[in-house]
RNA sequence: GCCCGGGUGGUGGAACGGUAGACACGGGGGACUUAAAAUCCCCUGCGCGAGCGUGCGGGUUCGAGUCCCGCCCCGGGCACCA
């Protein structure tokens, strides 16, 4: 439970105090201002769940709030917005079990959340709040699918266009308007396809490849099965969104992730013919220094020249393989391959190797993949350790073509060997290191009309459709010949309709066929009923933050150009590779079609660690009653003497005295250890909470919450208080505050002053808040001495010192410090004063520590003068006692002298 | 397996190549109080000590937590992607 510490100043009164100050006066508000530079600072938008905020939130926001205060200070026009990623299950689950409409689930707890973030004192232009559930929001999501949709890709140019300027090539043109519509319909950013998909039976909707592994994780089944569906061909933008990652600030390890999920790798396609048909069968591979070892071919199950290939005696055994591996999962499938027990079928065809003429099998196999590459490969067991496998499992042959650099034999039967080395057994090739030898093959290759170098990446397209209520409606229809329409744009947005069933059917029919008045168009035409996935709204919500109230557009192209991009982006990390992934490729899109004025959004990205939540195990970890490990949650436990070990004390269950053991998990509802912020701030203040999870430690790591840590800040906030009223015991005499001196002090205190200047402005530029803070604190402690302040001047409190500290301590304790700025004498906010400018004249002193060292070795230190030339420090140092002693009859070999830092005597 | 991060007191964490451990929590002692709470002050890396100390072993340097090489461990990402 949580104690409410003893309240030295009124911290519930001074936050509502200000909190309606601010909102009264909109002291937040941003307007476009061509005079003023510009500071965009975004959280990554919540998704407004039933259970509220928990101090994991708070951390990012608290983060992004003390920049946006910062930067405000410091002159800049600050665009700090929130918002709600409100489409998406959860609210439609909910509605299924209540009954209640989304949009009410919703709007419910998004008030919530509202509320809570301004009880902490945010300084969000609530006036730019929105949610991408709302029509004049999707509106705008609907126009932008309608601008993929209407765009292709052209690669000579590296960009994409409006699909009216797609080149028809005349034979098209001579096939009639239909093969026209078919030409683009292939080439659109936006397509439908038919390919099968991931298929989650427990929730009744498709995944995109990128969202699978979470949801196997959670325990859910995915399936593979095949589905007409709505596809963004992001796979045309990968490598504009792999280079282009080169100039952001962002975390390595985001930088990481984006990589390896675009998963760029080079090599070379190579074209096989098969024996006795027309036509090639065309590899990937990143080894074309391996050609001579290819001795059998891969075709994936599902490719397509497996039917016309197979011949008659083989019919059998391939289609028995094909629907085997259509049957099975993916999981499946990989989970036996991978550990080496590879399956396949001969086809009966051969292929006829491009430089040696033989003749090789060609089978298929699972362990290829139809979606990466070409779907084929040309299997060198030699030299890969799957085909090894392979090889071994079907007794086919193997042999060696690359061979170590060092001359060590390798046993080519036993294992692959897969590393670089020098060519063998390769007439074109032979003796060339492996590097030279990829590029000597694709030129053989490339003269011989055999091959080509070509770059190929992992990263597919993104599957768009889900087939659930609550998203965006596509805005398309079909005719009855089944050609896809676009919805007019002044006829958007396309409302989402209201259904009586929220539940897809089985076979993933959405709930929106249902809505047959709704779907079913006057002119015959029958309206798309899938909906948008959730990231489609966070797709581009920076974007309408910079211009919200837009009716007519988007955004103005005055406001785009004047906030973007977002100079400051602070969320959590496992939106890596979905979120940022995906806007980026939007924002490229439009960035091409000419609607953005820069091809990335986001210059500047911070993931914030996690907050860790404490529960409780029992020493010998026994489950219960159900079989589920036994916890015990923060209430039923408390802290007592420890009789093993005198004077320090452990956690035991409070009802049976048992000792336990404490452990740290991210926080979440199912595990019991989440911490409200509503009850912090209550019985600690909004200031305290912001400011314990700023102290916890760099805004990056991961944090256990511990409450004595909260009451840390707390006192500090006291003393703080007690800096202006240091007399306060609750009576109204005290509440007069301390006299102050005038200026800004003695020459100590003045140090101290520009000091604590110089270090909170560097490290709240740094984002190193938990060190910003300790500079503060210091400042508190030590500003006032202690003594009589009629009899000694450093015992008073200097006006100046005050006035600019409040300022310093605005970001990170904004209430307290508007408090005690008005108690200064300022009849208006200081969220908009200038910030204070350290005066180099008091950062440097005119003495310093001299640190001085003998071989390298602390020994003494010592006061010295910060004008003494590099001599008068060595005579300095040689004068302390303890040195000069060392020093007796040896004469240093070298002496080291740092100017105001050290002297330092080598033997 | 490959690729990124990271290993500093009892704990969270500080340290432009220049006094390792700022600041805070926890712990110990004291002041105030009839008492307690709250508050304030002092001590608190290890070692009785010379000294020793930033995961381990080398190296560069007058000087290394910081730079280089080789390991170990922890966290994360990717992985049948040819």
């Amino acid at each position: 439970m949580l104690a409410s510490p003893p309240m030295v100043y009124d911290h519930q009164a001074i936050e509502r105090r200000w909190q309606e100050y601010w909102e009264r006066n909109e002291t937040f508000r941003a307007e476009v201002d061509p005079e003023r530079p510009k500071f965009y600072v975004l959280d990554m938008f919540p998704y407004p769940s039933g259970d509220g905020l928990h101090v994991g939130h708070v951390e990012g926001y608290t983060a992004t709030d003390i920049i946006s205060r910062y930067k405000r200070m410091r002159g800049f026009n600050v665009l700090h917005p929130m918002g709600w990623d409100a489409f998406g299950l959860p609210a439609e689950r909910h509605a299924m079990k209540t009954g209640v409409h989304p949009a009410r689930v919703i709007e419910n707890a998004s008030g919530n959340f509202r509320r809570q973030l301004k009880r902490l004192g945010f300084s969000y232009d609530w006036r730019r709040e929105l949610s991408t559930t709302d029509p004049g929001y999707y509106h705008w999501t609907q126009w932008i699918f309608l601008q993929l949709w209407g765009s292709y890709y052209d690669r000579q140019a590296q960009r994409a266009r409006p699909i009216a300027q797609l080149p028809i090539p005349p034979e098209v043109t001579a096939a009639g308007p239909a093969a026209i519509a078919r030409y683009r319909d292939d080439r659109r950013l936006a397509y439908l396809d038919d390919a099968p998909v991931n298929w989650c039976p427990a929730l009744r909707v498709v995944l995109a490849n990128e969202e699978v592994a979470e949801k196997v994780e959670d325990g859910y089944e995915v399936v593979r099965r095949p589905m007409r569906q709505w596809v963004l061909r992001i796979t045309e933008y990968a490598e504009r969104l792999l280079a282009d990652l080169e100039g952001l600030d962002w975390p390595p390890h985001v930088l990481e992730i984006q990589r390896n999920w675009v998963g760029r790798s080079e090599g070379a396609e190579i074209d096989f013919a098969v024996d006795g048909h027309a036509g090639a069968l065309t590899v990937f591979t990143t080894r074309p220094d391996t050609l001579y070892g290819a001795t059998y071919m891969v075709l994936a199950p599902e490719h397509p020249l497996v039917a016309e290939i197979t011949t008659a005696a083989q019919q059998a055994e391939v289609r028995a393989y094909v629907d085997r591996t259509a049957r099975r999962s993916e999981r499946e499938r990989q989970a036996e391959s991978i550990e080496g027990k590879k399956t396949g079928a001969f086809t009966g065809a051969h292929a006829i190797h491009p430089l040696s003429g033989a003749k090789i099998p060609i089978w298929i196999a699972d362990y290829v993949l139809l979606g990466y590459g070409t779907g084929a490969i040309m299997a060198v067991p030699g030299h890969d350790e799957r085909d090894h496998a392979f090889a071994r499992a079907m007794a086919l042959p193997i042999v060696q073509v690359v061979a170590p650099a060092d001359g060590a034999a390798v046993d080519i039967a036993a294992a692959a060997f897969v590393g670089e080395g020098v060519a063998v057994n390769s007439p074109v090739i032979d003796g060339q290191s492996t590097a030279a030898a990829k590029r000597t093959m694709i030129d053989h290759l490339v003269a011989h009309g055999r091959g080509r170098a070509r770059v190929t990446y992992k990263l597919r397209d993104w599957l768009f459709s889900r087939q659930r209520y609550w998203g965006e409606p596509f805005p398309l229809a079909y005719t009855p010949a089944g050609e896809a329409v676009p919805v007019p744009e002044d006829q958007l947005p396309v409302l989402l309709p209201e259904v009586a069933d929220y539940d897809p059917s089985e076979d993933g029919e959405p709930p929106l066929s249902r809505a047959t008045a709704w779907k079913q168009l006057p002119d015959g035409s029958v309206r798309e009923t899938n909906t948008m996935p959730q990231w489609a709204g966070s797709c581009w919500y920076y974007l309408r933050f910079c211009d919200p109230g837009n009716g007519t557009l988007p955004w103005s192209k005055q406001a785009e150009s004047y906030w973007m991009p977002v100079d400051l982006y602070v969320g959590g990390v496992e939106h890596a590779a979905t979120h940022l992934l995906y806007s980026r490729f939007w924002h490229k899109v439009l960035f091409d079609l000419g609607h953005v004025s820069e091809p990335e959004p986001f210059r500047r990205l911070v993931n914030q660690g996690m907050i860790l939540g404490a529960t409780f195990l029992p020493l010998d970890r026994r489950k219960d009653d159900s079989g589920k490990k036994l916890v015990f949650l923060p209430a039923q436990v408390e802290e007592r003497d420890d009789p093993d070990r005198p004077g320090s004390k452990r956690w035991v269950v409070r009802e049976t005295g048992e000792p336990v053991e404490i452990q740290w998990d991210k926080m979440s509802k199912s595990r019991g250890n989440v911490v409200n912020p509503d009850e912090v701030v209550a019985s600690y203040g909004a200031d305290s909470v912001r400011l314990y999870e700023m102290f916890m430690g760099p805004l990056e790591h991961s944090a256990p919450w511990q409450t004595e840590g909260l009451a840390g800040v707390h006192r500090f906030l006291g003393r703080v208080w007690k800096l202006f009223f240091p007399a306060d015991d609750g009576s109204a005499e005290a509440k007069t505050p301390r006299a102050l001196a005038a200026g800004e002090g003695t020459p100590r205190q003045r140090r101290l002053l520009h000091r604590t200047i110089a270090d909170v402005t560097d490290r709240t530029e740094r984002l190193s808040f938990n060190t910003a803070i300790s500079a503060l604190m210091v400042f508190v402690r030590d500003i006032v001495a202690a003594g009589d302040p009629a009899a000694d001047p450093e015992a008073m409190l200097p006006r100046g010192a005050a006035t600019q500290f409040c300022l310093l301590l605005a970001p990170y304790a904004p209430h307290l410090a508007e408090e005690l700025w008005s108690v200064l004498g300022h009849a208006a906010s200081l969220a908009h004063e200038p910030w204070p400018a350290a005066d180099e004249a008091w950062l440097v002193d005119d003495t310093f520590t001299l640190v001085v060292q003998v071989d390298g070795k602390w020994r003494a230190e010592i006061a010295a003068p910060k004008s003494a030339s590099k001599d008068e420090l060595v005579a300095l140092a040689r004068g302390v006692e303890d040195v000069a002693k060392r020093l007796v009859g040896v004469e240093p070999r070298r002496v080291v002298v740092v100017p105001g830092r050290l002297v330092n005597f080598v033997l």
